[in-house]
DNA sequence: GAATCTATTGGGGGTTTCCCGTAATATTGG
DNA sequence: CCAATATTACGGGAAACCCCCAATAGATTC
């Protein structure tokens, strides 16, 4: 899953850094930060108030491979306060190599869902005394909860976005093969079933995994429960 | 798809009931509704504080089915105001039927999606001029927003909930390994990760199949995922 | 009409999964 | 405490799956 940097995009305007800049200001956050995903297409791209120097290192590094607070906030339905995270291996390299960029470890993550599986996360740091963080994030969670919910409706909606983000459309014969294959039936099976042979029907599977950027059947089938397309059998 | 009506439960306190009683007092509503919803899982339940003649017409036409303000809510994104609600057939339909029990037609809707494919929908309705409602809904949608996060938070992580998605009981071991599957890795490749064979992994996917009552892997995940055991990888 | 996409079937061959055993340890219940 | 059950672990062999290739027919698009 490889990152893609908005901003670095010629037709991609400025808007949603200017944006995040103005959440930083009002909610008095030093950074803020939007991270869109779609597991089912294999994209991340985002925007941050970071500095280049630590986009760069982040992405070379592949740190949103371990990144905890994204791993966290994809699981989770509430915000994610940082301060809750497990302290573990990925966390101290994540932000170790953060601190040394100035990037503090108090921060929130608000993650938001779409329909197709896609997942927006807006987070915001800010370093300060934990009393005072604790006294920060009550008065400024709802309305940043919003303003999550506001960007990445925007951002799906956008035609750039839509490009990337598309979600798969599997066709009726594939959506049917791997309805059954949700339903324990084997190729074989399904082949006999639909009165075809399993060497057909092993194509469209195959197919499906493709679209679905998924590397086996089983994983093909939560994806497409997760995004709603079939149902588990 | 049926509904279930938590409040009918007997071990399920109310309040739920009183949480959205009270959201209708503080925001200045006169009904709020929360429907939780998983497609994959096929079940939808409910609280809302309607009367109980609605409550019990509006399970026995089914109107679920084919409630606009459900189908629009689980398409987006956003909150939808029902203004924006097409003015189809399933609407007049729904919402004469809903005028004969007292309930307007203005309202909005608030969906949720949690990481299972499970929908969480906060309603609120208010009968006021069109004026009115538009100086209201912009100054409670941000807190709304936030409440429906919290409900619906709350709802998937209670014990009511899990109780009634029948829940086989799943060792760690096999959990953590058909969590591995879902995310397309081989049995060869989970058991390099978990320093185990392949083969240890193939009897952990065993007994999960046994205990789901799956015959192949791609439906123990699916199911899985179904109930909420593990996240689509 | 040509190009493209989808659905279909097939061969060959390597990989993975699945079912049959065995067995040590852990946990639970009488 | 001991017995029954569950969990964890490993291996051989058969079955199923997956990937490479090619080919035909129908529908849609340009």
């Amino acid at each position: 899953m490889d990152i893609v940097d908005l901003s670095t995009l010629p037709e991609q305007d400025t808007r949603y850094d200017e944006f995040l800049r103005q959440v930083c200001d009002k909610y008095e956050m030093d950074h803020a930060a939007y991270a869109g995903m779609n597991p089912a297409a294999g994209t991340i791209h985002g925007h941050v108030t970071y500095g280049d120097d630590w986009k760069a290192h982040y992405q070379e590094q592949g740190l949103h491979l371990i990144d905890p607070t994204l791993h966290m906030s994809q699981r989770s339905i509430a915000p994610v306060d940082w301060s809750r995270l497990e302290r573990g291996k990925d966390f101290q390299r994540v932000f170790r190599d953060a601190h040394d960029f100035g990037i503090p470890d108090q921060g929130i993550t608000i993650p938001v869902r779409g329909p197709y599986g896609d997942i927006g996360l807006l987070s915001a740091v800010r370093e300060c005394s934990r009393d005072e963080w604790k006294k920060l994030v009550p008065n400024v969670i709802s309305d940043l909860q919003s303003l999550a919910v506001h960007i990445h409706d925007n951002v799906m909606t956008s035609d750039t976005i839509s490009r990337m983000l598309y979600h798969p459309t599997l066709s009726s014969r594939e959506l049917e093969i791997l309805q059954w294959a949700a339903a324990g039936k084997s190729q074989q099976d399904i082949g006999d079933i639909l009165s075809i042979s399993h060497r057909t029907v092993e194509v469209h599977l195959r197919s499906s995994r493709e679209k679905l950027n998924a590397l086996t059947t089983p994983q093909a089938v939560g994806r497409a429960i997760g995004i709603g397309l079939i149902y588990p059998g």
